[in-house]
DNA sequence: CGTATCCTTGAAGGACTTCAAATGTTGTGG
DNA sequence: CCACAACATTTGAAGTCCTTCAAGGATACG
């Protein structure tokens, strides 16, 4: 487990979609001691209350985060894709407030955060990009709300396809207009803040409108221009023009 | 403007809440180049689309984060009280991604990027202290995520409420259970993703029932406990408990 | 003292939820 | 490899929370 992992590879792709990597800095990411495991979906990987001493590559897989209210209301925060690194934050917080949980079946690596930190100290410019990771992490979480706030259903969904697949091809999981998107209507809703009879009918619209075709694991954008219109996406907060990191 | 700054302590009570720090990092802190300005309400510190060179310390006042849709919809991201730099990820993003203004007259001091960056390099420590203050404000993102997304409007306002008292008695701007809190129904609706109707005639309900009183600029909360139950009010997303920063 | 802003109230309508049940799909063990 | 249970999607119908529209008061500030 400790020798170079070529499922880090995923991370450095990941960060360099954003910031061109020494030699140096990849060696590093990739001499990362870290333990992969397969895990089945359905499961949490760190629950509320939580207090881990390492974080989670994703390898494989969707994951989601989470919370369920006391009446039994669940609200999904954000879906992670491989090269992310969903419980990061957690390196500078002690306490889980919520709960992270494989969608589907998933690959992951755990880093302790002993190593992160280590990493971190001695390259400044890949705890920058860890750094920033998060910072666009919180840049989605403000464009759900906006959505959840502000956004009809069938605008809240049409922006949230946007993003997945705009995030599903920077890190090379979409060909062209299609992307992976194994989730259901029942997670989809939960993420959004509907009841799931309404996303069923949303969809409906939406695919009978030839906007898109979405089965059980794969979305098909037919078309992007429309879609983008209507959920009003503008892929500014996900920040993936490249910029040096200082 | 590089004298020391009295209106660092501020800032320097907010890290403090979570982080002891020594003698030579709050010197450090201290030493930080500052701008102070005062800013009237309702003008725009930061916009959408902006590439800012410096970021700014509230001191004084109320300021907001917010976006509108193309039908004029606004959603409010968050409310910024004195000892936090509502902008602060523009160290790693380069570009605006919605707008920050201030809510009531304010004070704030303005600190040039690359300044913080050469605290950061000098003083890991504060460079963790502040990533994790970014790392709170996307937990705080998150709870209202779960208002916006799962809870009726009484407890959304209830859960809000409960949390600009715990924040702003962190930084020692309560007594008791009374604290400034000068917005109008339309900032609190905008920000709870509620018409300004709805957020008044709630108001009226949380009044009728003696849990708060709400005037133009404070909130006194009557009955704690009953509006911390009603709005389901865990402050554990807060992280206000002290721990050292590795 | 007038004007802008904020708060308040009433009434009508709409987007979405809840409940309930039928239909379709998947995976597993016999 | 089929049977069947578990899960996911779909549909209908009734109800509710919240919005929108509209207008009247209250308050603040130059």
């Amino acid at each position: 487990m400790d020798a170079p992992h070529s499922d880090t590879h995923a991370l450095i792709r990941k960060i360099e979609s954003n910031v061109t990597l020494t030699e140096d800095e990849k060696a590093a990411l990739l001499r990362l001691p870290m333990l992969v495991q397969d895990i089945r979906a359905g499961q949490d990987i760190v629950r509320e209350g939580d207090r881990p001493s390492r974080c989670c590559l994703m390898v494989e897989g969707f994951t989601c985060r989470h919370h369920v209210t006391r009446e039994g209301k669940r609200q999904i925060f954000s879906f992670h894709i491989p090269g992310e690194i969903p419980d990061l934050q957690n390196l500078h917080l002690r306490t889980m407030d919520h709960t992270l949980a494989t969608v589907t079946r998933c690959k992951v690596g755990f880093i302790r955060h002993e190593a992160v930190q280590d990493l971190c100290a001695r390259h400044p410019r890949l705890a920058g990009a860890l750094w920033r990771e998060t910072l666009i992490d919180a840049a989605i979480f403000r464009e759900w709300m906006m959505g959840l706030g502000r956004r009809e259903a069938d605008a809240r969904i049409a922006h949230f396809l946007c993003e997945m697949l705009v995030r599903l091809r920077a890190v090379g999981l979409a060909e062209g207009n299609r992307c992976p998107l194994p989730l259901t209507q029942t997670e989809i809703g939960d993420a959004l803040g509907l009841s799931t009879v309404h996303v069923n009918r949303t969809l409906q619209q939406l695919r009978g409108t030839h906007l898109i075709t979405l089965t059980k694991t794969h979305l098909t954008v037919n078309d992007w221009e429309r879609l983008k219109a209507l959920g009003e996406f503008d892929p500014t907060y996900l920040h993936q023009q490249p910029r040096e990191v200082a």
